[in-house]
DNA sequence: TATTAATTGTTAATATATTAACTAATACAA
DNA sequence: TTGTATTAGTTAATATATTAACAATTAATA
């Protein structure tokens, strides 16, 4: 028995979740003229001083094709910079401005709220289980549950 | 304490678990020439003989300035075709070709095939769990339904 | 009935996703 | 060292997402 009714498949269930979650953020992303994509980018570099495009592509999900445009836009608005590598001059890091840096104050608050509103009504273990399933989800090729024969 | 870790923030988890399992289905998809859009029109086709553009958009996800030229691509190759309501003509119905509906036998086998390969590692319970999770995120403004529920 | 409002679908402009091909720099092996 | 493979990033072509504005049709209302 396989998947019945398509709107009940885990594909479209991801799919719904992010559509109703996701405007009530990119309202915020809105007000400071910042795109979900651009967003993504910030929020690392929030963590991260200094990262290279290879690890920015990983971190945000953005394919290294995307993240070129979006890159220069973000520069374009004064918000990062690119940083060629000495050490190996193939890789370019990229780094947060002092104006992207003041962002955070003034974003993440706003976030964090509608996050709280998201996660509310549900139980600590309920909210713990969703997680743990998603997480299994991405990590399905990583770690092999199943059976691993030498021949 | 709201959102600590980004990459550990339900949107990121969300996001992942899709790049995780969509390229596994996009494989098959382009195998029989289709976009993960298109297959999911046809997909939906294959449940409804007749559907308005409007509902098509609500089903697949698909918004609908996009679904025009998707809608599009699909009559050039001969997999769907429009229909004007004769009761209200601002609507449009949506109705697959016999091409279109052949597909069915030949590209669903294959699909369920990797649905079946994600779901295998999970118990039936985890992955009730994951699904009523996904469930209640996506009805967050319409109503609080406590779970438990289900035949 | 005339006017207004709401619905359905489309077009337009810009941003991003997907896939493949490509360049430059580095690592590596014969 | 030379030749080759690998890596990091980019460019190109096409498809889709997002937002706003718009036309045509129908519904609602004074």
């Amino acid at each position: 028995m396989a998947i019945q009714d398509f709107s009940q498949s885990l594909p479209m269930m991801l799919y719904r979740a992010l559509d109703e979650i996701m405007p009530k953020f990119r309202c915020i992303f809105n007000e400071f003229a910042l795109t979900e994509q651009q967003w993504r980018i910030l929020r690392v570099l929030w963590e991260h001083d200094k990262i290279t495009l290879g690890r920015l592509s990983d971190l945000t999900l953005i394919p290294s094709p995307s993240l070129v445009g979006i890159v220069d836009r973000l520069i374009k608005a004064n918000l990062i910079r690119r940083e060629r590598s000495d050490t190996d001059r193939r890789m370019i890091f990229v780094v947060a401005t002092e104006e992207g840096r003041n962002l955070e104050a003034k974003v993440m608050p706003r976030v964090n709220e509608i996050y709280k509103e998201i996660k509310e009504p549900f139980s600590m273990q309920q909210w713990g289980q969703l997680i743990d399933g998603l997480d299994q989800i991405s990590h399905l090729n990583k770690k092999t549950v199943t059976n691993e024969h030498k021949e």
